[in-house]
DNA sequence: ATTAAATGTAAAGATATCTTTACATTTAAT
DNA sequence: ATTAAATGTAAAGATATCTTTACATTTAAT
């Protein structure tokens, strides 16, 4: 899928202004730590399964942890 | 990622209310018929940077389309 | 300054997502 | 009933997502 837009995500703010780990957050949604961190790095985005449990988990709405911004 | 959820979406259900073919669909979202039949006929999930596209140009709130639901 | 906890990173391997090409079946219009 | 458009499907190949194991660096507390 070539694109012009990238998906932005806001995790490592969330995460950080609820003072939770990203050891913490692994073990609770079940995934590994190296996962966490890629997606918090911008190394890939989380599937779209990942997804919706990262926004159930930190408790904000879907379209404020991840959305589309043009690229570059 | 073993998982007990899975990801639910309403997108031919949204699609065909609009009356838009998913011929017409994987053109304007420049990717391909059969990537949205596969969606569609729940194949597999779409990326989230599809799942936020597909959001957008369907234009309906991005948690109406795709949540989460018990496996089973 | 030392130590422990947290974060960052890398490489190999497994599975998921998406494309391309091709063909079959179903639906809708005449 | 015929035809065209739409939908369904399959297989091979490319890239993305995620795990496991391992180690290095940074941060926070004492």
């Amino acid at each position: 899928m070539k694109s012009f837009v990238k998906v932005i995500n806001h995790i490592k703010e969330v995460r950080l202004a609820k003072k939770i780990t990203q050891i913490q957050m692994a073990e609770d949604l079940q995934i590994t730590r190296q996962t966490i961190n890629a997606i918090e790095k911008n190394k890939y985005n989380p599937s779209l399964e990942l997804a919706l449990k990262l926004a159930k988990y930190l408790d904000v709405p879907f379209e404020q942890l991840f959305y589309l911004e043009e690229k570059e």
